[in-house]
DNA sequence: AAATTATTGAATAATTTATTCGTAATTCGT
DNA sequence: ACGAATTACGAATAAATTATTCAATAATTT
């Protein structure tokens, strides 16, 4: 739960005062530490109260506790810069070397969003569910695809309705046994909100994988993953969306398969 | 200027209820992250009003100040112990973490296993291909659907056959133009290796994505790929080594829109 | 032993942080 | 496009935290 990453993923779901503060500390993280909450707002512009606000926003208790966060994240992330980076799946020039960097950056940070808890939640969910439905947004089809795959594969029950057009009925008939996933990029298809909310008021355990952000999606969730997209041409950040996708998904499934050892 | 060993250093010049702080907070300096100065007086039996003056003995303008010094130099000394071991894509006891190492492991083999005159060729050939038949073995169909996807996504003219029964009667159509993605994870698959070798001989081009060994599908390619499995178990494994050929799909696929954009 | 100095905590002042509340801006539904 | 509802914002203020003062006591020096 890397502050300064939720900040930046956040960004694009916040108010303008929220988004000065939020550029403001990604610019000058390292002011931070001598600053209280009323010199950072005089920096910033704005009231010492929406410094507060802002921080519980993003859910620290105050100011302080926000503070902290920022610096322990500012003081993580530089150690992870430093060395390694760049050797690792950066070789030479091929096609894969230019993906390499990128990928392992989105991961990185899609590993540092999702809690421990939540992974092991979802874990837990999937092993215990007796028909798992999936459901995905057009751009994450054939990310919903490869799950029901590995599910089936595990001896889940699993379903996934390509066309999209069951999808309403088949989540009707889940109870409260059964899991429901949800795949989506930017969360807003009104569909498969519908169905995570029907769902989820019927009893079904509702799991989302979606945009780090504020999502209709993950409200209806009770298990709430998230990956953090990339910020290349659209193309790329489709492809690099999947891949982390599908990198939380490879963790899930092998989490189970753990279990099952 | 480390506030944990100026504390050591100076303790046996300090009173008694200074040493007392100063033994508590190196012995429990991670709790300290959420004391408050009374809090922390509490803790240790003397005033809140010492707290502070003990902060500013030690040259801190007070309580805040010491709170974060000793933070900084707790955090600069768990780094130092972890050095690079286990921090990379394998954080904490997440699902996550456990696989992120391997996963690592294997995408980098997959990536030195591969020459970049194969993969540019692959790109290449993906670029100019007419139309593109993408057939899988059992174990990889997964794979082949999202390949499928991406290359519809990307505007090419792509096909797979799900049951695999059409295989042939499409092969056949090919031309000289075309192009025939073989996916495969042991590359015995009879059924595929004549595929492969019927369209190869009809002048079609033929792409292999297989695993690195001598490979009956990939003896009748033009372009071969390859994917260097891992040593665990053979669910991981397999998850594994989905999960290196969707690396060097992707590899591809950010190459072809690479020469696009 | 008396004087000086250092240590300590209760009381309190000062500062910092959090909440409340009224207004302004934005979003949503029609 | 309009009004209703929600949300954002800051001034005022309450609450909490931190820092200082001061008087009492303990330690040290002479």
């Amino acid at each position: 739960m890397n502050c300064l990453l939720k900040m930046r993923a956040m960004r694009e779901q916040l108010s303008v005062n929220e988004r000065k503060l939020a550029d403001f500390i990604l610019d000058n993280t390292q002011l931070l530490r001598d600053y209280s909450s009323s010199q950072l707002a005089d920096a910033v512009g704005v009231s010492q109260s929406s410094v507060v606000k802002f921080s519980q926003k993003l859910g620290y208790r105050g100011y302080p506790s926000l503070k902290l966060a920022v610096y322990e994240s500012y003081a993580g992330a530089s150690i992870a810069n430093d060395e390694d980076q760049s050797r690792h799946l950066g070789q030479a020039n091929s096609p894969l070397s230019t993906l390499g960097q990128k990928k392992l950056e989105v991961l990185e940070n899609t590993v540092n969003i999702n809690e421990s808890e939540q992974l092991a939640a979802a874990v837990q969910a999937i092993r215990s569910a007796r028909c798992i439905q999936v459901s995905a947004c057009p751009g994450s089809v054939s990310v919903a695809r490869y799950l029901t795959h590995q599910l089936l594969e595990l001896g889940c029950w699993a379903v996934f309705d390509e066309g999209g057009q069951l999808q309403h009925k088949i989540a009707d008939s889940l109870s409260d046994d059964d899991l429901l996933c949800i795949l989506c990029d930017f969360g807003g298809e009104e569909s498969l909100v519908e169905v995570a909310n029907r769902a989820h008021e019927h009893g079904v355990k509702v799991l989302s994988l979606t945009r780090y952000n504020y999502n209709a999606a993950s409200i209806h969730s009770d298990i709430r993953l998230y990956v953090v997209p990339s910020e290349d041409d659209e193309a790329l950040q489709r492809l690099l969306f999947r891949s982390a996708q599908l990198h939380v998904i490879e963790g899930l499934i092998s989490g189970v398969l753990e279990g099952n050892g």
